[in-house]
DNA sequence: CCTAAAACGTGATTGAAATCACTTTTTTTC
DNA sequence: GAAAAAAAGTGATTTCAATCACGTTTTAGG
């Protein structure tokens, strides 16, 4: 029951410089320059499933994410996915292909019902020039980003299974988790075949690799979607030692 | 016999201005600013095969290859590599890391000869606000990397081996390739464990698939160490359907 | 130029995860 | 709250690339 970023009261279109200037991202701006950008900025719902954009479309929009979840992922030939970033509350998404005028580079889908602010790019390169603060910030993401992904690949490219689920547990913490007396619980918005597909393997093989998990001790089950992570200390050597 | 960019003739040192303001990166400083941070600039060189540096090192200064290239890799536990990037003259590399004061995240080993000029963190700091043009190319290089790197990902998780071969040609043209009459000439420092190692299989595989390829007309050899694509649409063809 | 070492190619074998096929459970929605 | 749909669990089977093993070629270095 957590209150949006974006200040639900007051705020359906964000159209009030209250509102955008409650999203970190942009909580740097006077109320003047808040106001100068506020005909660029709209808000929206998207519901679990549905997509915010696909790859290949323009770029013409910096997203911030409100509330909810966020996957950005590649399908593949296949017709799999491959997920790349699950983002929350407070991300945002696009900004980079919008400094370098590119197409989207990857389908985005809610995990969860979640609300955006969107942001015009004229709009976004006025504020850009307006607000030092701001390039600074588009930065850290792009470095946050980066350690992500090389994350990822590491994920990806070890031969080790153990590693590759444990990795994506301890990759879910950030996201998903939250401190319990009995160790992390993450309350997962992802199913099975998206756990698989952000670690590079089948749905079954997940399944089978997570009940292993358990009858070790290290997580257990509250129904499906949530899992308490026990022994993170041995997660954490399964992505050290072979 | 091309010339290095950190200027040969007078440059052992590199603490000249008129060599370091030669590199793109530092183009923009003026004489006085390039003779300010003469003191924290240094070249050096590399044989082949040997280390750069290594991960868990302090990152303490920014490389910039004047001559040579250099991957990126991280060790895995199976005692394999995952080569995360290969650079080229006039890339640089620990400048993320430098920012964030953060421990290096990878081993770098030289693929060549290479002479790089390395530059201390605090004239590094200084330069940044001397010349705004220099974080400017500093994101632009992170943008870069993310392109690449979420590239790389796409072919580790795509299931067909086709298409993890052919992606990695692909990828080689940027880096390796020249442009001539019957295709594109690719002029290899990398071998073929190394090329397996980049496109996340093993070096037999790699081995067969290039062969098939060559049989399919796809490419050709010259030796072991040049490949020249003759069908690159054939390769595109075999990143996008199965 | 010769020798040793590294890199490469290639057939045979293996193995681990993908896939298949089906049941059970959970969630959605009408 | 029942029915339908989606998600999850699980055994059996298959498959395809990793590995093994070894001969050959290329490269490096004295």
């Amino acid at each position: 029951m957590k209150n949006s970023l974006c200040g639900k009261k007051t705020c359906t279109m964000c159209g009030f410089e209250n509102c955008i200037r409650s999203i970190p991202l942009l909580s740097n701006l006077s109320v003047e320059q808040a106001r100068e950008i506020s005909e660029g900025v709209q808000s929206k719902s998207v519901k679990r499933g549905e997509f915010l954009f696909r790859q290949g479309q323009r770029a013409d929009r910096l997203y911030i994410i409100c509330s909810g979840k966020v996957k950005l992922l590649k399908p593949q030939m296949d017709g799999k996915e491959q997920i790349l970033y699950i983002l929350s509350e407070g991300d945002f998404f696009g900004a980079f292909n919008l400094l370098k005028e590119d197409r989207l580079q990857y389908d985005a889908i809610a995990l969860e019902d979640t609300q955006v602010t969107t942001l015009e790019k004229n709009e976004f390169d006025k504020i850009i020039l307006l607000d030092p603060t701001i390039t600074l910030k588009v930065f850290e993401k792009a470095y946050e980003r980066i350690k992500k992904v090389e994350n990822l690949v590491a994920r990806l490219s070890t031969s080790s299974l153990d590693a590759k689920v444990a990795g994506l547990l301890l990759t879910l913490v950030e996201g998903f988790g939250t401190q319990v007396p009995e160790g992390i619980l993450l309350s997962l918005s992802i199913n099975r075949e998206e756990m698989g597909s952000y670690a590079g393997i089948a749905r079954e093989t997940m399944s089978r690799k997570l009940k292993l998990f358990e009858e070790m001790g290290y997580i257990s089950f509250i129904g499906t979607k949530k899992i308490v992570i026990r022994e993170l200390k041995a997660l954490e050597m399964l992505l050290e030692d072979a």
